[in-house]
DNA sequence: GTTGAGCGTT
């Protein structure tokens, strides 16, 4: 919609203007309803997200808020980006993308019901998973759940996917 | 109460 604004140089990667912000620097400590609680004075909210770590459950220091209305969404950045919250100056922007990644994107996920064998214990063949990473099936059986994919928004939005498990493993 | 750059799970 708004991206038809026009972009000069200099004007860098910034998110297109949406109703969804991203919330950044947050202290882990701060909750989806510490966020709604103060986004919340700028209009409807459709759902606040705290990005959790899936191993800890901790807080990974930003969030999501959805607005209603892209308007109230404009005035929620400018008025929050800057603003401290539980001690730590937080950052505003909308957001890049629009929703959570699709869980399991383009991983052939083996026949639905074959038997987990000790090679096969993850639910579906590693092998043939990796084989098919180098050099893909030419038939896809999408329609029997076999291969999930990666919905075409965060496919266009990403160049290349690097599964959560190691962009965010950092040696510790 | 990590010391802190970052754009996402079910």
């Amino acid at each position: 919609p708004m991206s038809s604004r026009k972009r000069h140089m200099g004007d860098r990667d910034l998110p297109d203007p949406s109703r969804v912000l991203g919330v950044f620097g947050l202290s882990l400590y701060t909750t989806e309803r510490d966020l709604h609680n103060v986004f919340h004075k700028f209009g409807g909210i459709e759902r606040v997200t705290v990005v959790l770590d899936a191993q800890t459950g901790r807080s990974r220091g930003f969030a999501f808020v959805y607005f209603e209305s892209y308007e109230d969404a404009k005035a929620a950045k400018e008025e929050c980006s800057g603003m401290e919250m539980d001690g730590r100056k937080i950052r505003v922007d909308f957001s890049i993308t629009q929703r959570a990644h699709t869980p399991t994107p383009g991983i052939y996920m083996g026949r639905p019901n074959a038997k987990r064998t000790t090679r096969n214990r993850y639910g579906y063949d590693r092998d043939r998973v990796e084989r098919r990473s180098r050099s893909p099936y030419g038939k896809r059986r999408d329609g029997g759940g076999h291969y999930e994919r990666h919905d075409r928004h965060e496919r266009s939005r990403s160049r290349s996917y690097t599964p959560p498990s190691r962009k965010y493993r950092r040696g510790y």
